[in-house]
DNA sequence: TGTATTTTTCTTGTCGACAAATAAAATACA
DNA sequence: TGTATTTTATTTGTCGACAAGAAAAATACA
C-alpha cells in the first residue's frame, strides 16, 4: 500500500524547519550527542526530519558560520573539532569576555535584567542539588549570557556566547569525571556577581568575573591534566 | 530568436557561485554602494548574475549571520541599519579589540608576520598620499586584521573583523567630509605599533593600541557631531 | 601480486517550479 | 468620500530532480 493518506504529511508552520533543524543539531553538538570529527549527512536528517534538503542546508550553514560545524567542499561537513592541545586563545577570550560583560553589566543594567539572571542562577544552583551535571553546564552558560545580555553591547554579547558555546562542549567532556566540590563554591561566587552587579559596584563586578572565570578555567585544566589519557575519537 | 547557442552559458566553477554573491554583496554593503536600509531582491540578483536564487540565498544566510543584513520573515530582507544614536556600544567594542590584538600581536607573532603587516602598511601610506579614501579605509581595516592575524587567538580575530567591517560602513561616511590632516598622523602611529610588535614590547603595544583606537574613536565622534545634519536616508 | 586506470557510487551544489505569506490594489459598502 | 473587505500581485520558503566532484570499488595491466 502506498503512504497516501496514512500519515497526514505533519504540516509545519513555514519558517519553522530550519530553526528546528538548527536548535536540534546544535543542542547535539554542544551536549557531544555528536562528537568532533562527526560526519553529518544532508539527504539522512532530511528523510529523518522528513523535510526537503533545502531548510537542512540552510541550518548548516549558519551552524558553518558559528563555527560548530565544519564543510569541506564538495565533500562531508562534520562537527567541528576542539583543539585540546591549545586551548590557550579560547581561555584568554573566555576569561576576557567574563570580565567584560560583568562589568557592562554592573554599568547597564535595568531592574528587570535582574529577575532574568536570577532566574537562571536558581536553575543552576537546582542542577548543582539533584546533581544534574548537563543541567549545570547549560544552566551556567544561560546565566552568563543573560548577565551579557545586561551588559547591552551586542559584540560582547555574541562572542561569548559563542565561548559559552564552545565551553559547554569542552565542560561536558569533563563533567564525567567531575567532583561534587567547585559547584558549590560557583553558586556562591554566581551570588557575589549578582549582587555586585545590583549594587552597580563596576570595579567589583569585574574582580568578580575575572576570578570566576580564571577558577573555572583552573578546574578544567586541573581534570585535563589529570585525565589526559581519556582521549576523544579524533 | 532564441539565446540558444548565443550566449555560451558563461559555465563557473562548481561552488565559486557563493562566494562570488557574497563578496560582491559584502563589499557594496561596507562601501555603502548599497546603503543601510537597501532591499536586496533574490530574484533581481539571480538574473543579474545568471545564477538559481539557491545560491543567493546561500550568501545571504552568510551574510545575516555577520549581522550585514536584516531579514524579516515572509518578507523582504535589507541592508543592516547603523544605530547612529547610540555608537558606544561599537566604540567600545573596537578600543579593547585594538589593545587586545595589538597586545597579542606582540606576544605571538611570527617573523613572516610582520613582512604581511608591513604591506598593508605600505598600501595604507600610498593611499593617503593619493588622497584614495576609500582605499585608506580598506587597507587600514586590512592592516589591523593582519595585526589581530599575529596575535593568533581566532575569537578575537573574527570579532575584531567584524568591528572593522562595521567601521568601514561608519569610515565611508564621515570621509565625504575627510580633512586630510589625521591620515598622516595614522601613519606614524601604524610604524610605532609595528616597531612595538617586533620588539614584542607587550605593554607599549597595549598601551599604542590603545591610544590609537581612542584616536580613531575621537576622529569619528568629532565628525559625527560636526556634520549631523547630514542624514543619510532612513 | 602490486600498481595504474577505469567505472561505479555517493554526496554535494544548483536549478526551475510551486505553494504559503504578506503587502498592495481593487472593490464593496456606509 | 471614507472605511472595511476581497482580490491580486509580489516575494519568500520549500520541494524534487539532476548534474558535477570526489572517493571507493572494480578492472586492466605489468
Amino acid at each position: 500500500m502506498t503512504d497516501t493518506d496514512s500519515s497526514p504529511t505533519l504540516e509545519r508552520k513555514r519558517g519553522s524547519g530550519v530553526k528546528m533543524v538548527y536548535d536540534l543539531l546544535r543542542d547535539e553538538i554542544l551536549d557531544l550527542v555528536l562528537p568532533p570529527g562527526s560526519p553529518i549527512d544532508e539527504v539522512q536528517l532530511a528523510e529523518r526530519l522528513k523535510m526537503s534538503r533545502t531548510p537542512i542546508r540552510e541550518a548548516l550553514v549558519r551552524l558553518a558560520g558559528e563555527g560548530l560545524i565544519d564543510t569541506l567542499p564538495n565533500r562531508s561537513t562534520m562537527v567541528a573539532n576542539i583543539d585540546f592541545l591549545n586551548l590557550n586563545p579560547f581561555f584568554d577570550a573566555l576569561v576576557l569576555m567574563y570580565r567584560v560583560t560583568t562589568r557592562l553589566a554592573a554599568q547597564n543594567h535595568r531592574p528587570e535584567d535582574l529577575s532574568v539572571i536570577r532566574g537562571f542562577h536558581e536553575d543552576y544552583a537546582a542542577a548543582v542539588v539533584t546533581r544534574d551535571a548537563l543541567a549545570m553546564i547549560a544552566t551556567n552558560a544561560a546565566f552568563h549570557a543573560a548577565i551579557a545580555e545586561a551588559g547591552r553591547n551586542p559584540y560582547f554579547t555574541s562572542l561569548f556566547r559563542r565561548l559559552l558555546d564552545e565551553g559547554r562542549r569542552i565542560l561536558r567532556l569533563y563533567y564525567q569525571s567531575y567532583e561534587e566540590q567547585f559547584p558549590q563554591r560557583f553558586v556562591d561566587e554566581h551570588a557575589q556577581i549578582i549582587a555586585a552587579i545590583e549594587a552597580r559596584d563596576v570595579e567589583t563586578a569585574d574582580r568578580l568575573g575575572k576570578a570566576h572565570a580564571e577558577q573555572i578555567v583552573e578546574q578544567v585544566q586541573m581534570l585535563f591534566a589529570r585525565n589526559s589519557k581519556l582521549d576523544i575519537a579524533l
